[in-house]
DNA sequence: CCATATGTTAAAAG
DNA sequence: ACTTTTAACATATG
C-alpha cells in the first residue's frame, strides 16, 4: 500500500505522537529493527520525546529530544497507528481486516498511556536510527521540472525503471508509476534517454497531478487506471485491451494502443 | 502446492 | 567503474 501519498498521510498520523514523553519502547523484532540489536533503539528514545515528523519519498523520520533520528519505512504494507488512529494506507483502511498482535512490529509507549505502533503483516517495514536520507533522490512531490528532466533522462533503462529508482527521485512506487505513465500516454518500456523533451515534461505534469489526486483521495489505489490493472480489462479512456508484462522488475499494466 | 503482492537491496550480469 | 537486471528477503492471501 504505501507509496508517497500513503506515507505522507501516515506522517500526519505520526504527528499525533509528537511532544509526548516516551516511557518504553518495544524494539524486539530484530528483522524490522536491523541492524540494531533489541534494546538499542529503546535506549536511544526512552525518557525523551519525538519533536518533529518528516518525510522524503517513502521514508519518514522523527527528530527526538534525545538526539538521534527515528527512521520509519512502511515497506510493502506497513501502517502507522497512533492511539488507535490508523494511517490511511490503502483499501485495508476502509475495510480493516484482522489485527493479530504479532503483526505489531515496533511500539513506542508514552507516559500518558498512548502508543505509536508500526503494524506490518509482511514484516518488510523497517525502523532504524539515523537513516541515510541523502541516499534518496529529490522528493517526487517537490522535484523541479529541471531536476526531473535531467535525472529521469540520464540512463538507458526503461522509463518506468527510472521512475521507480529511489535514487533518481523518491516516492514513486509500482502503482503510481503505472498511473503516471498511463496519464501521460507513454509506454513503460521506452528507454528513458529516448524520450523527447516534451514527453518528459508531460510525464512530470502527470506525476504532479497523480500525486496531488492520490494525496487528496487517500492513496494511490484511487488512481484512474488502477482498477483496470487486471486480466481482460479495457482501457477506461479508449476501450482497448490493457496489456500486462514485467518492466523494471515489477508487474506492469498499460494501454495497448494509447501508450507509445 | 503455485502465483502474486503498493518495497528495498545485495549480488550478478552487462 | 558504472549501470541495469535479477533474486532474495518475510509473510499473507487467493
Amino acid at each position: 500500500m504505501p507509496e508517497l501519498p500513503e506515507v505522507e498521510l501516515a506522517r500526519t498520523v505520526l504527528c499525533d505522537a509528537l511532544h509526548r514523553e516516551i516511557a518504553s519502547v518495544d524494539d524486539n523484532d530484530d528483522w524490522v529493527c536491523r541492524p540494531h540489536p533489541p534494546g538499542q533503539i529503546a535506549a536511544a528514545l526512552v525518557g525523551g520525546e519525538l519533536t518533529a515528523a518528516h518525510r522524503r519519498g517513502k521514508t519518514m523520520w522523527c527528530e527526538t529530544s534525545t538526539g538521534p533520528h527515528l527512521g520509519i519505512h512502511l515497506g510493502m504494507g506497513g501502517q502507522i497507528i497512533v492511539d488507535g488512529r490508523v494511517g490511511p494506507t490503502g483499501p485495508e483502511h476502509r475495510a480493516p481486516g484482522p489485527r493479530k498482535p504479532e503483526w505489531d512490529r515496533f511500539t513506542v509507549r508514552f507516559a500518558d498511556g498512548g502508543r505509536l505502533t508500526l503494524f506490518d503483516k509482511r514484516r518488510l517495514g523497517r525502523v532504524r536510527l539515523d537513516p541515510d536520507i541523502d541516499a534518496l533522490g529529490p522528493d517526487a512531490a517537490t522535484i523541479t521540472r529541471e531536476e526531473f528532466r535531467t535525472r529521469v533522462r540520464r540512463g538507458h533503462a526503461a522509463v518506468k525503471a527510472r521512475l521507480l529508482d529511489q535514487t533518481v527521485l523518491a516516492g514513486v512506487g509500482n502503482l503510481l508509476a503505472d498511473e503516471t505513465l498511463w496519464q501521460a500516454s507513454i509506454s513503460p518500456s521506452r528507454p528513458a534517454d529516448e524520450l523527447r523533451p516534451a514527453e518528459v515534461d508531460r510525464l512530470h505534469d502527470c506525476l504532479e497531478a497523480s500525486l496531488k489526486a492520490a494525496v487528496a483521495h487517500g492513496g494511490v489505489h484511487t488512481g484512474e487506471v488502477i482498477p483496470y490493472r487486471h486480466a481482460d480489462a479495457a482501457c477506461p479512456r479508449c476501450g482497448s485491451p490493457m496489456r500486462h508484462g514485467t518492466v523494471g522488475g515489477r508487474s506492469t499494466w498499460w494501454c495497448s494502443t494509447e501508450q507509445r
